[in-house]
DNA sequence: CCAAAAGTGTTAGACCTACACCCATGA
DNA sequence: TCATGGGTGTAGGTCTAACACTTTTGG
């Protein structure tokens, strides 16, 4: 059974082109009542669904989510939820940001949601979108659609404590692919603080966590000079995220 | 009515004689259902506290909570809990820690929760028991009782979060009185984050925050040198709350 | 005058900031 | 050979860590 006054939502935030993307869907009814068919019997899921925006205007975007079951973990139906909405599987990094339970959140029914926000690498993990949807697509952070009901506060709460984090935890590395260049991780800190910072200081700052190892290798095809590619030390990585980094700007 | 299902939870924080301690009660059944009968009407409330070990066995305690009333806002529902069981009105510092969700956190009913935790300063603010509990203690948080569910769970991730956050911002203010001593302040920050401090290395980096003011007063009737005491800035408190903190020791 | 806690300054090292030029590559 | 981005060092200032004694008060 579906819980009728509790939904869970993903902001999947990904790394596109030197942008912070979001990825959101637009339902397609007919696969949504089957997917739901699958995860449970006797369900109130065309009361829940048929009065979505998202549903019957073309213009409106939501977060992949659902209502929860019954017979769920909260924390392993969000993640069911990415893999079924994309087919990630496993080893994607997923947050709880909050629970939003305003009374009109939901203008025709009464549904709390909780919000947990996925860092992913869109060029290593490839995103299939699921029959349940028309569509599902990255919108880039400053260039969202019209959203359905609070979908805008949801997604500016999960970069607040996505801002939040990155600060003083290791989690950017997430976004990035398995090896990257040090430009690339500076980018990536700069897209999401939405600052600049001084190359030779970020390098050195980086550098001395010991977070990353050079791979030897370097990038191929660039019309300049090639930079050195990077994995990150995972050991190093672990003791940070229980200690915490000191990533103040 | 009241939602079945979901249920907010607080963790009441209070600094006393040193010592970080958590307010928790004993329900009485009889006073809850009149508390219920004031908030909603035609509600499962037997169904939902007869089986509660609380109300049972006297050695069971637990956090201060309640289910949700459909009508209401998750935010201000936890103030209202808030004042409901200790009669402190606002201006008390409360926060969301997160929603708890896992299957059997509650045996018999499937109930999703989520907790939030409020930083009080019983000295200035006089907690008074509501009719519906049997019993409402504070404990030391090294010295928990049994108690129900996973409320030990919910204790340690709201510590943890609190841990966290009053590194980065100035938030363990709200422990204290409104004047208060710079050894007050210290202990505050030694026993939340368990650790020791150096006094000048913290008087320094605490008075050039530039968050403290000096009231001209003096402790009075202290058997030895008797401290100045201090309030702090709400100005320059804001500012910090928005820019964060570097509190890393 | 004693016990108990308040209050204070210096130095060495670490870290942060600001800043400009040469290097390697493919087109 | 040019355009593009990769890669590097230094000096000055600020912050941090370690450390011990004097002051004030009430009993």
């Amino acid at each position: 059974m579906l819980l009728k006054h509790l939904s869970v939502d993903c902001v999947v935030f990904g790394f596109i082109e030197n942008q912070l993307c979001v990825l959101l869907w637009q339902s397609d009814i007919e696969g949504t009542k089957r997917l739901y068919n699958e995860i449970t019997t006797n369900n109130d899921i065309e009361v829940l669904y048929q009065q979505n925006p998202m549903v019957s205007d073309r213009d409106y975007w939501g977060l992949i989510g659902s209502h929860l079951p019954n017979d769920q973990d909260l924390d392993n139906y969000a993640k069911f939820i990415l893999s079924k909405f994309t087919g990630l599987e496993k080893h994607v990094y997923l947050n709880q940001v909050k629970t939003f339970g305003a009374v009109q959140r939901v203008p025709y029914s009464r549904v709390l949601t909780t919000a947990y926000y996925a860092l992913i690498n869109p060029a290593y993990h490839a995103i299939r979108k699921s029959q349940m949807a028309k569509d599902l697509k990255w919108f880039e952070i400053s260039k969202l659609p019209k959203l359905i009901f609070d979908h805008e506060e949801i997604i500016k709460e999960a970069l607040h404590k996505l801002r939040d984090e990155v600060k003083y935890k290791p989690v950017g590395f997430h976004l990035l692919p398995d090896k990257f260049t040090l430009t690339e991780l500076q980018t990536l800190y700069e897209i999401i603080l939405d600052t600049t910072l001084d190359t030779r200081n970020f390098r050195k700052k980086i550098q001395n966590m010991g977070l990353l190892i050079d791979t030897g290798e370097r990038q191929t095809n660039v019309a300049h000079r090639a930079a050195k590619l990077y994995y990150f030390n995972i050991r190093i990585y672990n003791k940070l995220k229980e200690d915490g980094l000191n990533f103040r700007i």
